[in-house]
DNA sequence: AATGAATGAGGTTTCATTCAT
DNA sequence: TATGAATGAAACCTCATTCAT
């Protein structure tokens, strides 16, 4: 029966990796016990060991997954959308409207895994594979944006593209600070009115 | 001989907070044990332990003593300067002049105590103390070019500001990742050219 | 058809003992993981307890097959000598023989698992009626030898033959360390004059 | 103050090696947890990683120091016996005079330490180091037999070397196995007068 | 004031064994 | 009968902190 078997594993490594999100979350990865993702499971520590190396495994997998759900969902969006400033738009929409319990506890995570990753090779190059796809999602649309004549031709969309995503997280972290819904939105909403001053 | 004895400690905290910058820059805070520190400064465990009441502050004292330092030297420099876009200026001159191995390690050292002191709410109001300082920098300067007509009367300077701290933070995490130099030195131009295109 | 169910079982024993074996003499009992077995084997770890009911059990079993496999093959090789000293001469020639990797393995296995008996009373038991079984082996013989003459009649059987045993367990032994062939043959070279000296 | 600190360390370090070698041979290296030697000793279980870096770093030094003695020991006994035969009967009787109980435990410790280091190439290189200080201790004796005449010259003194404690080994193991110390007495008993028979 | 040995809670990982399928 | 996911008790080792010297 490899195939039940296959799909249930699979499945369970999704539900491990869900548990393990909300505990690094809120914890951080060293706060972060094994026995911890266990109870909030409800499983045996082993049974993690089943599906996962190690703690750190489980920190890699999560965040690969995460990213990659995040960029093919974007461009599912992104696919309906009719012109690079409405796609643009979107993407900011899309940060104000996200639930902000949730960004904190993710945007924790994130941070967390960046700095985590650049004291280890291995985990460097994995994020720089995971951040070049996120460089490509925004660079398509600023590309599309100049061919179409939207946005001015001296614009270089890789500067471009990369302070966007810098200013992203810059504000997220600036949010995890404050903790200021207000104030979050208002920077998004900034950062987009400085962007589009600087693109058109 | 109280006076020479109160000089002596805090010249010794400096000491020990230096050395505890090192090693919490290099391994992180929880990687860093107080044998490191210790082992660094070429003292022993005990001898922290006279001067601090536990690792966690020396790491907040570290803090705090790192940005009273930060905005003293900005407001020293802010006061030869002519303009405030000159003032501006120097600040982004300054974020590219900083040697980028020691911006590396100081950015991972910050980010990590965001992170860090997210987690917990007296770390956390220290830091919003802090923040707030750092805010008050920028936004009087941009307040000073609104008020001398450098800059335009719409902005407001508490977005604009809180925004081009984001946007350091944020460049300088993807530094972290990158580790592109002429990228990082790019993207400040790139934001400094958007700022400055925004107030004018 | 319990008879054909039977023999079954018992061959599956024998297979799984087969590869116990090659796990045990390589990694140690305790170094050794049902997984280690059943990986072996090509075959689940939940079917290994469907024939034997511990670790401890498989490796107690496997001693018990092997001391009587030993036994029973010596006896049947000694029924072709015409005498007693023939019958001692190919046992030392069977020892220095053996495919020296596969002593250096199964010496591990033995003495690993006498070491481990003597820490356990019932492993203990079991362990002394099979030394009895390969005592009464050669003792038989050295009988043989003083009834015919081929030995003087002083020396005392029981003795001789533990001596006989021991010494050859201990230059296994040493072998285990050293691990040169010719030492090792030496030896054993060297214990059987050793010991026709004394008995003739 | 260096030189109290060391010898107290060194001090220490001895108790440790002593009660480790307690819980060593009556439980087994890997029976035997880092507690169970704390307890043992009544200290902490962090005190113990104070002087010795693992498990292993404890079981070889113990080894390491037992073998050193042992050696010492005997040469000490060694210079006061007026020949060759004087010296080797003297290490018989020693062995016949050891304390049962003790002898039980140590040859369970020497026994599995030889098996534990064979797996490991470290270890082996370091008991092949002590085994030959064992080997010199007896071979100096045979070869000072022979010069003198006391022994054949036709004896290879390594070999008979090697016989002699590898007998010696064989006879401590079934002991172990048998735990009768009649018969452990008369083996020695055996052993030497097969030896003395071959030398002379 | 300085030292560093001692403490012991707590972390990650392993693995013999069970049991639903 | 066979499978292998799940359990959970241990095991080793680390390290912030204390305290006698």
């Amino acid at each position: 029966m490899p195939k039940v078997t296959e799909a249930y594993k699979e499945k369970k490594r999704g539900v491990i990796l869900e548990g393990a999100l909300d505990c690094f979350a809120s914890k951080g990865y060293q706060g972060t016990t094994i026995d911890d993702i266990a109870q909030e499971l409800g499983i045996s520590k082993g049974a993690i060991y089943t599906y996962f190396t190690s703690k750190e495994d489980i920190y890699i997998q999560l965040m690969e997954k995460r990213m990659n759900q995040m960029v093919k969902s974007f461009h599912k969006s992104f696919a309906h959308l009719p012109s690079a400033s409405a796609k643009l738009k979107y993407a900011f929409q899309r940060f104000i409207e996200q639930p902000l319990e949730d960004l904190r506890r993710l945007v924790r995570f994130h941070l967390e895994f960046t700095i985590h990753s650049s004291r280890n090779e291995e985990m460097q190059a994995l994020m720089d594979r995971n951040f070049q796809k996120a460089i490509d999602l925004i660079a398509e649309i600023i590309a599309e944006g100049k061919q179409v004549g939207e946005f001015r031709k001296e614009v270089d969309e890789q500067t471009v593209t990369s302070l966007f995503w810098a200013t992203r997280d810059g504000i997220a972290l600036q949010y995890l600070s404050s903790g200021e819904k207000e104030q979050f939105t208002g920077l998004i909403k900034g950062m987009e009115e400085m962007l589009f001053r600087y693109l058109v």
